[in-house]
DNA sequence: CAATAGCACGATCTTCCGTG
DNA sequence: CACGGAAGATCGTGCTATTG
């Protein structure tokens, strides 16, 4: 690389912005499965025990303990159990983003990493998980220190990164849709109204969204609402009609879609797996 | 309250072609 | 190549009824 790119990503990557979802540790359930579907919050996932895969974009992994794996945001993800032997994992759902643009999405890195020091990361997601519940005045600036230290530790482990950087007027368009998106999850979002935003015509704002996030617009609205409602699910005492109306959908539809996308019904997933 | 089936209708999506 | 528009197939969606 060029000095005098690497002087400007460095700056640039200064810009990141993070915010943490959620952290915890999970022996996940042997029903612990999710296919084809496309997050909208990047993941860590810190391998300690027992097996199963991942697969990100088309290419299939069975991570094994002592391994580190990001999965990206915006990318056609798979996961599951292959056996009673679960995974124990760390893990943790975010964001980071560069004003608009997902950090992951500027920069390619290797989709795993060996740890080699096994202490030192633990202890990074020990703190990672405290702080994120704890209630004290700066629990939100340690928790967004420790992302920002683990995010920063992985891209240097990475042997390789790859900067992508495709500023496209399309592109821009794009990322104020999506941004409508997430703000609006809860009203009755239409084709035609993002495709207002984008200034195209529907027909046209439904290939070139699909190009751009591997979804159709109703699909990806779904699938974000579907996250959100899990959320919902494992993070409060809302009863299943209420998170309904969250996500802007209506009940009876809201629960079908849920089993077809989950394999369970909503209360199902909120007794059985509470965690990821 | 929660889940699920069935149904009717409108919205979404694909395809293909036109224009500058 | 970037975009608009027509047309038709497909699918998303809300409503109602039924059951636990």
């Amino acid at each position: 690389m060029k000095h005098s790119d690497k002087t400007f990503w460095k700056q640039y990557i200064a810009n990141l912005q993070v915010d943490l979802a959620h952290a915890a540790y999970t022996k996940v359930e042997r029903i612990w499965e999710d296919l084809d579907y496309t997050p909208i919050l990047n993941k860590f996932y810190y391998i300690i025990e027992g097996e199963g895969f991942l697969t990100i974009d088309g290419q299939t992994y069975y991570p094994k303990p002592n391994e580190l794996y990001l999965l990206p945001a915006d990318g056609v993800q798979s996961y599951g159990t292959i056996n009673d032997d679960t995974f124990g994992k760390y893990w943790c759902h975010f964001t980071a983003k560069i004003g608009e643009l997902n950090l992951f999405q500027a920069l390619e890195t290797s989709r795993f990493i060996r740890i080699e020091q096994p202490e030192q990361w633990r202890n990074k997601f020990e703190r990672l998980i405290d702080y994120s519940n704890s209630d004290k005045l700066t629990s939100r600036i340690h928790t967004n220190s420790v992302l920002l230290e683990i995010i920063a530790d992985y891209i240097e482990s990475c042997d390789k990164v790859k900067f992508n950087l495709k500023a496209t007027p399309a592109f821009e368009k794009m990322n104020v849709v999506l941004q409508y998106i997430e703000a609006h999850l809860t009203d009755n979002l239409t084709v035609e109204e993002l495709a207002q935003i984008a200034h195209f015509h529907p027909n046209y704002f439904i290939q070139l969204f699909k190009n751009f996030t591997g979804n159709s617009p109703i699909q990806y609205i779904n699938r974000a609402r579907l996250e959100k409602a899990k959320n919902l699910l494992t993070m409060t005492e809302l009863n299943v009609s209420a998170i309904a109306d969250a996500v802007g959908l209506e009940f009876s539809y809201f629960s079908r879609m849920f089993r077809e996308h989950n394999g369970v019904s909503p209360t199902a997933y909120r007794e059985f797996i509470p965690k990821d």
